[in-house]
DNA sequence: TTGAAAGCGCTAACAT
DNA sequence: ATGTTAGCGCTTTCAA
């Protein structure tokens, strides 16, 4: 294997010191035109790449990021990871990742002896641990720099970046009731995602502001798995005075009621109305299409890493924590119609 | 922040040389159990963590690994990041991820680029990159260490891990048989993934050496999309004379069948028999749960990861590709039974 | 605008 | 079994 190619070899050749070079390479000013162009030219012929490890040494930094998560669902890690990772490319930086399903205590533990290390400069948190205080907690000691995606609650902490799950769930509701829809059930999810629970109070809002009463028969309990859709389907659907519509907090108990919708001989949705919540995937790919809401996961995430990088470049104080939102859209497919005995 | 604890602070409060403490922490041999005990004590008072980067730069390795795909499917990436990174973290590693969708040279070359900047040691190849000749040929060229998991082909170049699709395809169809079954349809997946195509070759073998001729109109072809088993389950169960079990090359194209299947008012498995291929996790939340081969992804992500840091170690010379393969599992569910009119 | 010197915190190679 | 000495290839600091 060849030798490696130095900052030397790269000054010797342009006949300027390893300063001039490291200057050339790491754009900073106070280099003459002329002088880039010699160092450029021969960075180029012999394919120089700065060693990473070196320029850490001395920098003392690792150009690296860490992402922290505990989430079973994999399309959400994926869109997440991709948004990182765009931000990180830009950028030069890269990401480590570290999936943890331990406790809480180990958990923080583990990461603040890695960040130790120095084998990253910063994490990047995702729900559900984004709202475990003893993570967080545990970062905010140590003075790891630290940016959250999606926490349930507002962070003293941290800077994180939301979007709006009350007023899309508002606003879908809303969407059903111009339709004509007032026997509108509501599937609410998992209690412990704090942010799956603005959901069920924007529905809710929307229900009051529209003067329609709300039947307690019609509001199910579910945990955001396809299991629980099929349980909420049955009971609902199997009610004498079935709803017209269905909202699911999310689109994997949606799928859970279609199955049940066509287990029963309902046609989605002249029969039945239904939307979801996060158009996974899956919300295309079912039949009919889904409509539901569109949750901006990769922006979100490369937002929350753009803020990280500049936490880390020192352009933004840690200690000033901000919160950005990133709004969510409707998406209207083909699981939506007015109501067969519509006004 | 406090200052840096380095391995000379943990020299001097050990009383021996910094050699010894990095012969400590690195576990190598040659130190006694006294001295070796003092240094511990010492790394444990002091919370001594070596530095990543020093450790990098003076041993001219990165340990670290970089995972490569381009694979649109998010639980099949998860689980081989899973899989990847319990090796990882049991040898101390790092893992950065790269998902690329670019063409193949632009894609070899920023690869080759990152390499040569010593940001990893050797790179991990999924399918369908690894089954890229240009990408592969790339790595050799630049003598990058590579391991692959699940190419279509046994590769010339590099160690690979593999599974039994061809024999599970064969034993799953003989399943079908020995329930009963004659009318067996088969949807087959998509073309360019090469091992998918040996699902379709074990199915055939089964059905020759039971002597079950095989009717053409039972014959489906699929890109292994969701959307793709509603149309083969439209085609299939549209046919005067229905098949009894339908074998879809792959979990997504057999939930696609079921949709049709409960449209269609027809019982899985009353009056079809359905199985899928991959065990995603989709294949128990459906219902009924789906029948279906599981294949060790995780387990072969973690193989390869092993073989890979065992050439990075020079346990193994990197010139002398092998192919391991680990067996997939038969997954039985509900979604399976003797066909009504059984022999 | 440019450069010289001194590390960054480890490991490698060679003593002892 | 333990220590000494040179680096690894950059950035930082300070000088010119």
């Amino acid at each position: 294997m060849s030798e490696r190619v130095t900052i030397e070899d790269v000054a010797a050749l342009a006949r300027v010191s390893i300063k001039t070079v490291s200057r050339v390479i790491n754009d900073e000013p106070n280099v003459s035109a002329a002088t880039r162009d010699k160092v450029e030219k021969a960075i180029g012929r012999l394919k120089f790449r700065p060693s990473r490890a070196a320029k850490s040494l001395a920098s003392r930094k690792a150009f690296t990021i860490s992402l922290l998560y505990d989430n079973p669902c994999a399309h959400y890690v994926a869109n997440v990871q991709t948004g990182v990772l765009s931000e990180c490319e830009r950028q030069g930086y890269d990401l480590i990742v570290h999936p943890r399903s331990s406790p809480g205590y180990e958990l923080a533990r583990e990461v603040i002896s890695l960040y130790h290390q120095a084998r990253f400069d910063g994490v990047i948190l995702t729900p559900p641990l984004c709202d475990n205080a003893t993570i967080v907690a545990a970062l905010a000691d140590e003075g790891v720099p630290t940016t959250l995606i999606a926490p349930g609650t507002a962070s003293p902490l941290f800077s994180s970046v939301v979007t709006n799950d009350d007023e899309s769930s508002f606003a879908m509701t809303k969407h059903l009731l111009s339709l004509g829809h007032r026997r509108i059930a509501f599937i609410s999810g998992h209690p412990a995602h704090l942010a799956v629970q603005q959901r069920t109070a924007g529905f809710l809002r929307a229900m009051k502001g529209a003067g329609v009463p709300i039947e307690t028969d019609l509001i199910a309990t579910g945990f955001n798995s396809f299991a629980c859709g099929i349980e909420a389907g049955k009971k609902l659907l199997g009610l004498d005075k079935r709803p017209t519509a269905i909202f699911a907090a999310n689109d994997e108990m949606a799928a859970g009621v279609l199955t049940i919708a066509h287990a029963h001989q309902l046609s989605v949705p002249r029969d039945l109305s239904l939307v979801g919540f996060d158009d996974i995937p899956l919300a295309t790919q079912l039949w009919p299409t889904l409509t539901t809401v569109g949750q901006p996961i990769k922006e979100m995430a490369a937002r929350a890493t753009e803020m990280l990088l500049e936490i880390l470049s020192g352009q933004t104080p840690h200690d000033a924590p901000r919160i950005e939102s990133i709004a969510s859209k409707l998406m209207h497919r083909q699981s939506t119609a007015a109501p067969l005995a519509a006004a």
